[in-house]
DNA sequence: TCTGCTTATACTCAACCTTAGCATAAGTAG
DNA sequence: CTACTTATGCTAAGGTTGAGTATAAGCAGA
């Protein structure tokens, strides 16, 4: 411990540093939950684009909408929005912070003595009418990014592929007790040895691909990789800087959220049907979930109400139109859309 | 809209900020809940210190430790471990960060032009063994701050007090629209006409008593205050800058927590009895609990294991003395401590 | 020693919720 | 008219929760 003195600290040693705020925005069409991503930008650094040659062909790496905060925002949620906007002409509505990312060495080209950038990280959630109308941003399928978190059609089979680096890096280890902790930390997160699969985990998951070596921006940071599995760097495909973390923080979040808070309801339609609800949840959170409970469960909480129309487009059944109760979009109500997620079924 | 480019803005817009960590570190000694505070500060602002003389004596504001951000910090979180040990000798183990907070004229006292300041806020707990060995720090029960957060003895008196001056508030709104609104914000925050009160809405409730102007860093802010309401505001003592603020999240999250997450055995001892555990819990939620069912709940849950030990001094019949199990401390099967906290009881 | 107080712990019962179905309704496509 | 699709109603078994009752086992003081 530094002697460091109990009143501030000399100016000198006193850090400014440049912020930067990252916008993770979720919409949800055709049955996929997607992302707003932003085709590789000035942002990116060098190494992300000498990884984009050589890994990735001349594509540029997606990159979340961002910018740096400055002096005209009166709130770090305005300049977010303000950046999002004119990146991709979206208006967000719901927008809520997530995390502070600030490590001294996180950006892999940033030189010493440069000063230290944060990234504050926020989740949006937004309806997707049409395409983004600014810039050249799109919305994305983010299981593009994760595909060992979609569940909905069984184990992915990617996992499998990805058991075994993992097995041998716990393996690895220089000590029995550092073996053993590894050897956990795998299990744990990936649902291994009869440990559950919990969809929450998705930081815990990137994080111990990223230290294995197993995502393609291990390589770029320098850290070493997995040199049997490096097929498996493409599987997941990499984004710009530190965003595929970011976007891993979202969805946890909104992983864990739906289960106790109404939020799915800002990315539905005004109307819409308990299938289409449905889906929306089972996409965020990547598994199927049982029809009949699901809607019981959303009718008896009272959560929605019928409009009264038809919808026909079913292809089956037409089914009664539904929208949010209004106490349920002001909170009032909302204890929590308490989904049956609790154990993923194999 | 501003038309921003969407390349990175020009070097001079960009905005360096300075960037302070500050901790919440929490305890629970003697069946309260406790955080660790430092008595005011230099950086308590100027119009803290006059406030301290003139509305509180010569006592100086309450502080949560906290320090600027510096290079030698690899980490947010390292940066935050190192002012915490320096200012008052307490080591953290568990740590989690809480919110960033960075409106423009978030500090009363800075003036225009001065580089924004960000606050990092974070979430320790801690045991509580003996005073804190450095600084004039100390442990302090934390419903001092909130009085109206303590359900554990029944509604506090405090909340028929506030009732009159919060409503008076809603009904003085602009239009009619704006008092609805209005009205809305505070039955659901404080549980009024009907709405149940929920423990987690530590947040909302201490906002909205600042924008009424019934807590002193109100009137300290330059915000008006309800005149007829002044002796209100020292009924929960204030603290510098927008630490009570930062309190309140912290209060927020953990009441959250611990409902889904085995957090609290980061508080207890070694060794404890279930009622010791019991008493934890509801110091953190501010609630009581029916006995029999909680001791159902852990050990149905399997979170704790006998030690084989006796407690005799309980008051009464002496105790098994239990712990937690290992697998829960890993987080290994931590679905969580379910508690029967759902309604809290008039 | 006996009484009363305190806390610990076992057990119960009714209400409610959840899981995993079965069964039927009402469209479309051929 | 048949096959297929989705919508929707309903139920039995089992689990969880809330609110007790009952009893055990210490201590302090009459």
């Amino acid at each position: 411990m530094l002697p460091a003195p109990r009143l501030k600290s000399s100016p000198t040693e006193e850090q400014a540093a440049v912020v930067d705020l990252t916008a993770v925005v979720v919409a949800f069409t055709q049955d996929q939950p997607r992302v707003l991503v932003t085709p590789g930008q000035d942002r990116a650094s060098a190494a992300d684009r000498r990884m984009a040659r050589t890994e990735l062909g001349t594509a540029a790496l997606d990159a979340l909408p961002s910018g740096p905060l400055e002096h005209r925002h009166r709130t770090l949620e305005a300049g977010l929005r303000a950046w999002v906007e004119t990146q991709t002409g979206v208006r967000l509505d719901y927008v809520e912070q997530l995390y502070t990312f600030g490590d001294r060495d996180r950006m892999s080209d940033a030189g010493a003595g440069t000063s230290r950038v944060l990234s504050i990280g926020y989740l949006a959630l937004a309806q997707e009418v049409g395409a983004p109308n600014a810039g050249d941003a799109s919305w994305r399928d983010w299981y593009r990014y994760f595909p060992w978190e979609d569940w909905r059609r069984g184990r992915p089979a990617i996992l499998d592929r990805i058991e075994k680096p993992l097995r041998r890096w716990a393996g690895a280890g220089d000590t029995k007790v550092e073996r053993a902790a590894r050897k956990e930390r795998v299990i744990v997160a990936f649902g291994l040895d009869g440990v559950a699969w919990s969809d929450e985990r998705v930081l815990e998951r990137y994080e111990l691909l990223y230290e294995v070596g197993l995502v393609a921006e291990a390589r770029r940071d320098g850290l070493s990789i997995d040199a049997k599995a490096v097929d498996l760097l493409h599987e997941g495909q990499p984004m710009a800087a530190d965003h595929r973390r970011i976007l891993a923080t979202a969805i946890a979040r909104l992983r864990g959220k739906i289960k106790y808070r109404p939020v799915v309801f800002e990315l539905m339609p005004s109307g819409f049907t308990l299938l289409q609800l449905q889906r929306a949840v089972e996409a965020l959170a990547g598994v199927r979930l049982h029809k009949q409970n699901f809607r019981r469960l959303v009718e008896q909480q009272g959560l929605v109400e019928e409009t009264g129309h038809i919808i026909t487009a079913t292809g089956g059944r037409p089914a009664r139109e539904v929208r949010f109760r209004e106490e349920v979009v002001l909170e009032r109500l909302a204890p929590g859309l308490r989904l049956p997620i609790a154990r993923a079924s194999e």
